[in-house]
DNA sequence: GTAGGGTTAG
C-alpha cells in the first residue's frame, strides 16, 4: 500500500485556455483540497520549504523512538513517511495500528483505513475503544452501511457499545449512510449523553435532510439544561437552510450574537449559507460585508448564495472581489458553486473556462465537480461535452447519472436518456425521484401508452412512485403518450396534489383539445383554494388557442394580471399569437408583437410564421422567418416550413437559399418518423419505409385508401410543380409519409371500432392531415395522431384541432 | 502517546 501511496500524483500539467476568468499572477503553491487525500509529500520537490522539512525530519528521526516518530509523522500530516515507517515496524501493539488508521482517516483515505482495520484483526491484534471511533468515521466516509453494520456488530460483541465516544461516532455514521432511525435508537438507549451526543444527533438529522427533526432535537437539548456550543449552532443553521426556515435561522443568529460567537468563521459561513438558502441573499450580503477577514469557505458560501438566488452576475463579481481585493484563490467548491450561474446565464464559454481552470489546477478527477460540469454543459445546450465528462469519470454516483440523463432529455435525446436509464439498472445506484422524473419526461416525448404503462409499473415497483413530484410527471407522461384516461386516473388517485398537479392535468386536457374540461378544472382548482400561477395560465391559454376560443383567451389573459397580479410572460404572448393567428387576425398578431413589453423570441416569431403559413401570407412568413434566422438557434421546423411555402408557389431559388442557410449553420432536417402500437408492440415507420415485414400489405392498403380519398401522387400540394433536381432537397411526396404508413398498419392490425393511435416526432404536414381526415371517414374509424405539440383526433372526416395547428 | 460533534458542493 505504501508503494501505491508513493505513486500518488498530485500534479497535472497545466493546459491553456482561451478564456481566462481566473487571473493567475503567480505560480503559487496549490492548497490541499478537501477532495484530495491530504498527503504531505516529504520528497520529490526542490522547494526551500521541503529542504527545511528534510532537515527537520532528520532531526526528528535521530532524537525520538520509532513509535513517537510515527505519531509525529501522522500529527504533521506526513502520511507517506508514516506509512513507510509503519511497514518496517514491529506491529504487535494496538496503539501503532490506531495511529496509522487515524492518519488514513484524517487524510480522507477511508477505504484504506477500513482495509487496515481488517488486516489488524486478521493478524490477531485486538481493536480497542480508540480503534472504533476511527473505523466508524471511515465507514461514514465511504457511506458504507454494510461495513458500518459489521463494525457495529463487533463493537457489541466486544462490549464497547456503552462507550460514549463510540456511540457518538455511530450516531453520525448511521445518519450519514441514511439510517437515521438507527442513530435515534443508539441515542435513546445511551445511559449517559454528553454535549457531543446531542450535537451528533442534531447534525445527524441534517445529514438525513430532516431539518425539522434537527431543530426539535436542538430544542430538547436546550430543555435538558445543556448549553449549546458552536457545533450546535452550525448544525441548527444547516437545518434552517434545509427547511428554508428564516425565522428559526434569525433566532439562532440572535443567540450567536448574545454568545459573542459571530467572529467564529464556521458560524459565519453557516449563517451566510442559511440566509442564502432561505432566499435572503441581501441579509447574507450585509453580514458578509461586515466580516473583516473572510476565509475561502465564507467566500464560497456567499458565491453559492448568489447562485442559488438567481444572482448569477453577482456570483462572478464576488469571485473577482475575492481574488483581486483579498487575494483568496478559488478552490474546487468555488468552481462548483459558480457552475449553476453559467447554466442560468447560458454562458458556455464561462463554463468552459471554469473547466479549463479545474484541469490546470489539478482539481480533476473530482466526483462533485465533474457532475456539476455534466449538469452545466447539459443546461448550456452542449450535450456532447456532458457526455465527454460523464464517460471519462472514474467514479460516478446517482447524482452523476441523473445529471447525464437530464442532459439527454434537455437536448431531446430521449432514446439515449432511456438507454442510459436502462444501463443504470446494472449499477449499484438505486434510481430516485429525480431519475424517474427525467425518464418520465423522456417517455412523455416519444412513447405510446403501452410503453408508458410499463415504465409506470417499473416505477411503482420501486416503491417511490406515490410522491407528488413523480405523480405529476406520470400524469404528464400519460397525457403526452395519448392516454388521457390514465393521466386522469393518476390525478384523481393522488393523496397530495400540488399546484403543479393541477397545471399538468389542465395542460393534459388542453393538448388533447378538450378546452371545456380545462376551464372546469380551473374552477375546481380555485374552489379548492389553490392560487394559480403563470404556468396555470399557460395551460389555460394553450387550451383556448388549440380549441380556438378567442374571447375566452382574452378573458384569461386579462384575468391573470387583474385578479392574480401575474405579468404575462413570453409563453402567454405566444398563446395569444397562436389564437389571433388561428382567427386570421394577422395584423393584430403583428401589432401584439410590437406592443408587448418583452423581447420577441423564436417561439413568438414561430407563432407568426405558423399563422402566415396557414393563411398563405408569404410576405409575413418571410418577415417572421427572417427574425427567427437572426437567432442562430436550431429551429429546423421553421426553415422547413418556409421552404415548403416557397415550394408551394414555385419559388425554387428561395427554397435553395433557405436550404443553404440551414446547411451553413449545420442544421439538419429532423427525419420524420411515426410510431404505432399494436398488440403490445411498438412499430416505427419513417417516410417511404419498406422495412416492415408487412410492407406489401401496408402499401396495398395505402394505395386503395389513397385512391378512395381521391388522392394521387400528382395532386399532392408540395410536389405539384417540383422540378426533379429539387425533389430530394425539399420534401418527398407526402403520400408515403410515415404517419400514413403507421395509420395503415394500425388500421389493419387492430379490431374494428378500436381507435388507432399514432405518434409523430414532428408536426403533421397539411397533406397528411387532410388525408387522415378523409381516411377516418371512409374507414369509419377514430384515428388519433399526436404530433410534437398537440393531439389530433380524426373522426368522421373532421379533426379536433379545427384544421389549425 | 491514540478517540466522538463542524462550515462551503452536484
Amino acid at each position: 500500500m505504501a508503494k501505491a501511496l508513493l505513486n500518488f500524483h498530485l500534479h497535472i500539467e497545466p493546459t491553456t485556455s482561451q478564456y481566462q476568468i481566473f487571473p493567475e499572477k503567480t505560480q503559487s503553491s496549490r492548497k490541499s483540497q478537501n477532495h484530495e487525500p491530504r498527503i504531505k509529500h516529504q520528497t520529490s520537490s526542490r522547494s526551500t520549504t521541503t529542504c527545511v522539512n528534510k532537515r527537520k525530519f532528520k532531526r526528528v528521526e535521530s532524537s525520538i523512538s520509532s513509535i513517537q516518530r510515527l505519531l509525529s509523522y501522522v500529527n504533521s500530516g506526513y502520511l507517506e513517511a508514516a506509512l513507510q515507517m509503519f511497514d518496517k515496524m514491529h506491529k504487535s501493539s494496538t496503539f501503532v495500528w490506531n495511529v496509522i488508521i487515524r492518519g488514513l482517516v484524517d487524510s480522507g483515505m477511508f477505504e484504506e483505513a477500513i482495509d487496515l482495520y481488517y488486516r489488524m484483526r486478521f493478524q490477531g491484534i485486538k481493536a480497542d475503544n480508540f480503534t472504533f471511533p476511527f473505523v466508524i468515521k471511515a465507514c461514514a466516509g465511504v457511506f458504507g452501511l454494510k461495513e458500518g453494520q459489521n463494525v457495529h456488530a463487533t463493537i457489541i460483541k466486544l462490549g464497547f457499545d456503552v462507550d460514549i465516544y463510540i456511540c457518538n461516532a455511530l450516531i453520525v455514521m448511521y445518519a450519514k449512510v441514511g439510517c437515521i432511525e438507527d442513530s435515534e435508537k443508539i441515542f435513546e438507549s445511551m445511559p449517559v449523553r454528553d454535549l457531543v451526543s446531542w450535537n451528533s444527533m442534531i447534525s445527524g438529522y441534517v445529514s438525513a435532510r430532516d431539518g425539522w427533526g434537527s431543530l426539535i432535537c436542538l430544542q430538547k437539548m436546550r430543555k435538558s439544561g445543556l448549553k449549546l456550543d458552536r457545533f450546535s449552532y452550525v448544525s441548527g443553521l444547516g437545518a434552517c437552510g434545509l427547511e428554508g426556515c428564516l425565522l428559526s435561522g434569525k433566532e439562532i443568529f440572535c443567540q450567536v450574537l448574545r454568545n459573542g460567537l459571530e467572529l467564529d468563521s464556521m458560524i459565519q459561513s453557516s449563517l451566510i449559507d442559511m440566509f442564502g438558502k432561505c432566499g435572503e441573499v441581501d441579509y447574507a450580503e450585509r453580514f458578509c460585508d461586515k466580516i473583516a477577514q473572510k476565509n475561502i469557505v465564507v467566500w464560497n458560501a456567499m458565491i453559492g448564495a448568489y447562485a442559488l438566488n438567481d444572482k448569477s452576475f453577482e456570483s462572478f463579481t464576488c469571485l473577482e472581489k475575492m481574488q483581486d481585493d483579498e487575494n483568496v484563490k478559488p478552490d474546487t467548491i468555488t468552481l462548483i458553486n459558480l457552475l449553476p450561474s453559467c447554466s442560468k446565464l447560458g454562458a458556455l464559454l464561462k463554463g468552459k473556462a471554469i473547466h479549463g481552470h479545474a484541469i490546470r489546477k489539478g482539481y480533476l478527477c473530482h466526483l462533485v465537480l465533474e457532475t456539476s460540469l455534466v449538469d452545466m454543459y447539459g443546461k448550456c445546450g452542449s450535450v456532447s461535452l456532458s457526455e465527454r465528462v460523464f464517460f471519462h469519470m472514474k467514479e460516478r454516483n446517482l447524482v452523476s447519472w441523473n445529471a447525464m440523463i437530464a442532459a439527454y432529455v434537455q437536448s431531446s435525446n430521449y432514446r439515449e436518456a432511456i438507454e442510459l436509464f436502462l444501463t443504470l439498472q446494472n449499477e449499484p445506484c438505486v434510481p430516485d425521484e429525480t431519475t424517474f422524473v427525467s425518464i418520465l419526461n423522456a417517455y412523455a416525448e416519444i412513447a405510446l401508452p403501452n410503453e408508458g404503462k410499463q415504465i409506470h409499473c417499473h416505477i411503482s415497483k420501486s416503491g417511490i412512485s406515490s410522491g407528488t413530484f413523480v405523480s405529476n410527471a406520470v400524469i404528464h407522461m400519460y397525457a403526452k403518450c395519448g392516454d388521457l384516461e390514465a393521466a386522469r386516473k393518476v390525478f384523481d388517485g393522488m393523496l397530495f396534489k400540488d399546484l403543479v398537479s393541477w397545471n399538468t392535468i389542465i395542460m393534459a386536457y388542453a393538448i388533447h383539445g378538450f378546452g371545456g374540461y380545462c376551464f372546469g378544472l380551473f374552477s375546481d382548482m380555485t374552489n379548492e383554494g389553490y392560487k394559480p400561477n403563470e404556468s396555470t395560465f399557460v395551460s389555460l391559454l394553450t387550451a383556448c388557442s388549440i380549441v380556438g376560443l378567442v374571447d375566452e383567451g382574452w378573458k384569461y389573459f386579462d384575468l391573470m394580471k387583474r385578479e392574480y397580479g401575474l405579468d404575462p410572460g413570453i409563453e402567454h404572448y405566444g398563446c395569444m399569437l397562436d389564437l389571433l393567428g388561428r382567427d386570421g387576425n394577422l395584423d393584430r398578431a403583428k401589432s401584439l408583437i410590437e406592443e408587448m413589453p418583452l423581447k420577441p423570441t423564436p417561439r413568438i416569431w414561430g407563432s407568426l410564421l405558423a399563422a402566415s403559413r396557414h393563411h398563405k401570407n408569404i410576405e409575413l412568413a418571410e418577415f417572421a422567418a427572417n427574425n427567427i434566422f437572426a437567432f442562430d438557434n436550431d429551429n429546423t421546423g421553421c426553415y422547413v416550413l418556409l421552404m415548403n411555402m416557397y415550394a408551394e408557389v414555385g419559388r425554387w431559388d428561395d427554397v435553395e437559399r433557405v436550404r443553404r442557410l440551414m446547411k451553413k449553420r449545420g442544421f439538419e432536417r429532423t427525419t420524420g418518423c411515426s410510431v404505432v402500437e399494436c398488440n403490445g408492440k411498438t412499430y416505427t415507420f419513417s417516410n417511404y419505409d419498406k422495412s416492415h415485414t408487412e410492407s406489401n400489405v401496408i402499401y396495398n392498403v395505402l394505395d386503395i385508401l389513397s385512391r378512395k380519398i381521391g388522392e394521387e401522387a400528382r395532386s399532392c400540394s408540395v410536389s405539384k410543380f417540383k422540378p426533379p433536381d429539387l425533389l430530394k432537397a425539399t420534401s418527398n411526396s407526402p403520400m408515403c409519409h410515415s404517419v400514413r404508413l403507421a395509420v395503415c398498419f394500425g388500421l389493419i392490425s387492430t379490431s374494428v371500432g378500436e381507435p388507432v393511435l399514432v405518434r409523430k416526432n414532428i408536426r403533421i404536414c397539411e397533406d397528411c392531415h387532410s388525408a387522415t381526415k378523409k381516411i377516418s371517414e371512409i374507414t369509419n374509424r377514430e384515428i388519433v395522431v399526436g404530433d410534437s405539440k398537440i393531439y389530433h383526433r380524426f373522426k368522421d372526416g373532421r379533426c379536433s384541432c379545427g384544421d389549425y395547428w
